[in-house]
DNA sequence: AGGGAAGGTGGATACGTTTTCATGAATCTC
DNA sequence: GAGATTCATGAAAACGTATCCACCTTCCCT
């Protein structure tokens, strides 16, 4: 059975050739840009325009063994960090007509894995990716010649990555948080944060504060998760006088935990979220936090992605502190 | 010039067929599930496995002049309804192995009509879309055979849709609005909300309350136009004792606008917001929300869009208003 | 004027897959 | 037992493009 229709069939470099009455080879030059006489290029572009060709991105693609636009893979599109980052990265990949595959990878390494798969199957040759397992698993995708740019997190020396200065926040806080005289200052974490909690610790020691590793928890990329870890870390260790959130979603569960245990802030505790959102302001109380360029970490990756050119092994952008009303000197 | 490089070369289905010892159409079939005796079956799994095949989505696609996967239009990936929309979307895209590309319009209908170009240039054939545009803008992609499903907004009748049931929401909370007292109440709403603001007018008048078009302001999807909208809204309206805002970025520009201005809630103003978010219980005061399903609608949507079967007109999923502390009744 | 360089042009090929079609073997039917 | 039917199988074609290569024209230089 032949189900054609006439209107149907979508119009092909080789209809472009007849109308313009040149060959197949030469409309494919014109229109990559290729050398051509004028008056040919002319004609190719007339006929072109009169038929309302598009080339197939499926031919294009099979041919050069490759599919244009960029995979991204993030932790969880809800979070308000994660959703900037993306929005950087579309607005980037826009300006080069490029198309960009989201995949959601939940923290959970497996999901990452299969993600990788699926991009690789598609043959996508570029992926901007919040790793959440180790660097191990990227092996596999380096060999297939995938061009790989780390966001917000790295995992890999070898591969090119973009980050925030976490390290400068994280110093900048936690000297404003001893400067008020806390000493008992925990940290509510993601999976996948080593490097931020590294940091945390050290931090903290050179600072003259004594690291307690009963002070660090972490929680899983859900809502319920980070409550769970807020509220435990609350119940356990009335003793803290400040807590550090390692991340919106983190934050908002903490002032949730917060006033479900009756902790008031900041007089009995006092709180700085990583990452600064819109609702941080209109929080009781306004929140103080390290504000993060999401949006400028995801355009940089993409541009890095994009152009093959020279790779700078790392580009690490500036964080700054917003004091707002949720820290108070210790009691 | 050769950059042959050995150990580079993707392993294709011709590879496995000579490991196996049988055509290539033999591996398509066993490995599409066609029919082959269970001794063939078993020597080409056998070889695909153990050559780590994976057939590529390229040569696929340009068979069968399609692009699996599903394009994903929203305004904004930043505003946290579409962001969870999205959630929805990849979490059913996922189930069926099926990668989504995103794509931001910003309520821009040439920005959309671009990105549909972009998506009829991959061939894909299946989209799920928050139009900002008026209907005609998708004609020449139905006319391609582009599988169309509206969510959360609808513009043509002839393509299905999921939605939230505003009017159903709209209505509870004006009857709570004008229970409380309240008769000058604006809508704050976006671009490409007409529907909305009509039923927002009807419901109006059935309850007996005068329509003052005065009383309704529109933004486009940004924070700043967001914010201007809200600002003037107050300033020039003095009058108006309660605000219905259209979405959480306009709930959150009213909040805002009100500090700024000194109007206090829910003394001198009440609000209600479409779409409940995590911060709207943090806020200062909790706000009162029309709460949407937005996860689900994506969900949903993807479910409609990838079963090709038998294709309802609509789907409508259930709001909810829960009521908070933004609401006073009219001094 | 003749030889060579340079550049425009089109035919042919390859990319990896699915699907059609023909072939041959095996089983079933009367 | 002969014809009909089913079934597994592989060769070949097609999808739409970019690129290699050979050809042809034109122009330049000696």
């Amino acid at each position: 059975m032949n189900n054609f229709v006439p209107g149907q069939r979508r119009t092909t470099i080789k209809d472009v050739a007849e109308t313009a009455g040149v060959g197949v080879a030469t409309v494919s030059r014109v229109l990559s840009g290729g050398s051509a006489s004028a008056e040919t290029r002319e004609r190719v572009l007339a006929a072109a325009a009169r038929l309302d060709y598009r080339p197939s991105a499926l031919g294009r693609n099979l041919r050069q063994q490759r599919t244009g636009g960029i995979g991204l893979l993030v932790p969880d599109i809800t979070d308000s960090f994660y959703a900037r980052l993306t929005d950087g990265v579309l607005s980037c990949a826009r300006s080069y007509g490029e198309p960009v595959t989201l995949g959601v990878t939940g923290d959970d390494p497996e999901r990452e894995a299969e993600l990788i798969g699926t991009l690789i199957e598609q043959s996508m040759d570029r992926v901007i990716a919040v790793p959440s397992g180790d660097g191990e698993m990227w092996a596999p995708a380096l060999r297939a010649g995938l061009n790989v740019v780390f966001a917000d997190r790295r995992v890999r020396a070898d591969v090119p990555g973009v980050v925030a200065d976490d390290r400068a926040g994280l110093r900048t806080a936690l000297e404003y948080l001893v400067g008020l005289g806390h000493r008992r200052i925990a940290f509510l974490g993601r999976h996948g944060q080593s490097q931020r909690v590294a940091a945390f610790t050290e931090t903290l020691t050179s600072l003259g504060v004594p690291a307690d590793p009963g002070l660090v928890v972490h929680a899983r990329a859900s809502r319920d998760s980070a409550y769970a870890a807020a509220a435990g870390l609350l119940q356990h260790r009335p003793d803290l006088t400040a807590v550090l959130a390692g991340g919106n979603m983190l934050g908002e569960a903490a002032v949730l935990a917060a006033r479900e245990l009756d902790v008031r802030i900041p007089r009995d505790l006092s709180l700085i979220m990583f990452d600064d959102v819109p609702w941080a302001e209109l929080c009781s109380p306004p929140l103080t936090v390290i504000a993060q360029p999401a949006q400028d970490v995801g355009y940089r990756a993409a541009e890095l992605v994009l152009r093959q050119g020279r790779r700078p092994r790392t580009v690490t952008l500036p964080t700054e502190l917003v004091v707002r009303a949720s820290c108070a000197p210790r009691r």
